[in-house]
DNA sequence: AACGTGGCATGCAACGTTGCAAGTGGCGGT
DNA sequence: ACCGCCACTTGCAACGTTGCATGCCACGTT
């Protein structure tokens, strides 16, 4: 068994409480007690129990990271960033995947798997505004995107209708004129999907442009593959694609290439999430690159602030980052 | 507060071992009584305190994964799978990332974050065998990927050496007699990259050819794109590079495509990993596809069966697949 | 009627930690 | 010499759960 605080206090003479506050650091402890009962700790090898602390203190030092899947590269990164920034704080990031399944979803809203967590943060995808209502001792909990929850909850989210009409904008003005939308979700309760398409209808009517409206069923390579396919078939006539997200991109652009479209000079695609492959596909992707670390940061701020407070929407950097898949159409 | 086995006994007007005789499925309990908590548990909303479990028998439900970074998509891609055989397993999957540091892998092994765990899953990067002792009472640890731990531990990959054999193998068949391989890590005890660099050496070396090899500092993509700049720079006159991940596969691609090569035509790409990225890429990437549902299984398995027994190696299919990155020189 | 049996229910203790309040001893001031 | 204060230390209790041992009751058997 691993060394407990009664061990360490036997062996140092001294009572357990003692030798819990050598360890929590608690001052009132004479300077060669505290340095004997360190010895000890040493020579033993003492680490605190983790479930006992959490049954005490109802502190269990875990987050709940709750998105569709991890594989996907953009929450892949943001994983990343945002276990860099729980562990800064002493948290331990735990992931929970619900494959975009609403019913996963509510369930790991309630209770993040029957584990204890200090907080969630959650990427819902088909999640209606009615199951985000929290109970009263529920953990705290912060949303990814920007789902609807009637100003219930924290919101950590980009300006996406900004973003989308900056993207159509950029598109527009490398003298595109048909341009398609890829990633609409009208079966879903999406609100980020809701706010992209809604940027890209505002950019097109500014412009006196048609639009084109490609749903899909979920962001994954295949579909944007499919919703090229389903383009090219169907002879519509478009010489650019905004695609909600890189992987919807990078499959669009993948069979745009395969049948022998040129990109940028036959079609200009741009994507959405700034991941890396994005940046090394041939032609690197044209996307919306949001602060991700930032959008990290900002949900776990919202973590630690216990403090009752209003609900808060935090807005978090983006920048359109142009690259060559959309190079003006001047070759 | 959320209701505890004390609150449903005082309701349900039983002993609190009689409740968690009911929510334990203990048989020996009646009908009308099972019945009646039952009723009460739904009623408060009874959910089990992890923590308590957790102190009183010892288990977490807790197991960490151990890597570099789970923003690189083969850890993205096998975390995914590990998360979903872990709940089927009821099992949590928690992240940690060392960022290849050999410092914090150590630190992590030893004991995970503060947490404890009931199993660790470590894919070691900079890690010397010595590091790989464990102690008595130490958590379960299995090894992704071939780091030599003489045999003190259980481990899991593929079969590297025959692997990098056959990729090496089929590049020659194309018609490639300059085959340059991008990924041995001298300066690092990391056996993965070893056992690829020998599967390489066999290869050419049964087919008498001369051999190119380019250490890479990590196996990003960037570091792919530093070695295609490298070997372009020196003039290499390479037909084909076999890059140790798709990573590094995508980076030298996009590279040499920048240069004006044209690949497969000019230059052969070879990956290992399959991550959906190079199934996308343009053009798609050869590479070696490990059974990554495969990998995750046989981790958990290994964590799943306490029984003592001597540390085993488990090797898990891969196989070669082919796409037109690597296509015959018959242009 | 007494006894044994088996089905069911319960009380106690312990997992390792920390908040609380009380205890101990020494030292300086009156 | 006594008091009070302060620095330091400690025991008790509780967090919520489950293993163990035991208690209780009804019923069937002798």
């Amino acid at each position: 068994m691993a060394a407990t605080l009664r061990d360490v206090a036997a062996r140092a003479g001294v009572s357990v409480r003692t030798v819990s506050n050598v360890v929590s650091g608690f001052p009132l402890v004479a300077p060669q007690t505290r340095e004997r009962v360190q010895r000890v700790l040493d020579e033993l090898g003492y680490r605190p129990n983790a479930a006992a602390r959490h049954l005490r203190g109802g502190r269990s030092g875990l987050i709940a990271l709750v998105i569709p899947e991890i594989a996907s590269p953009y929450f892949g990164e943001l994983a990343g960033h945002l276990a860099d920034e729980a562990e800064k704080r002493g948290w331990t990031l735990l992931v929970q995947q619900t494959g975009g399944d609403a019913h996963r979803e509510r369930e790991l809203l309630g209770g993040a798997g029957g584990q204890a967590v200090d907080g969630l943060i959650v990427s819902p995808w088909a999640l209606s505004p009615a199951d985000l209502r929290r109970g009263p001792d529920a953990a705290p909990l912060v949303l990814l995107g920007e789902q609807d929850a009637g100003g219930l909850l924290d919101h950590v989210a980009i300006d996406n209708v900004a973003a989308a009409r900056e993207v159509t904008t950029h598109l527009i003005q490398t003298g595109r004129t048909r341009i398609a939308a890829v990633g609409p979700q009208p079966h879903l309760s999406n609100a980020t999907a809701d706010r992209r398409l809604e940027g890209y209808r505002e950019a097109l009517a500014e412009a006196g442009l048609p639009g084109r409206e490609v749903p899909v069923a979920r962001l994954h390579r295949a579909d944007g593959a499919a919703a090229m396919r389903e383009l090219i078939a169907a002879g519509a006539e478009v010489d650019a694609v905004f695609c909600f997200s890189d992987q919807l991109a990078l499959g669009a652009m993948h069979v745009a290439v395969q049948h022998g479209l040129r990109v940028p000079a036959d079609l200009a695609v741009a994507g959405f999430d700034d991941v890396e492959d994005g940046r090394y596909a041939n032609p690197p992707l044209t996307t919306v690159a949001p602060d991700k670390v930032g959008i990290a940061r900002a949900a776990l701020d919202c973590l630690d602030d216990r403090s009752p407070r209003e609900p808060a929407r935090h807005i978090v950097a983006h920048h359109l980052e142009i690259r060559a898949s959309t190079a003006a159409d001047t070759v």
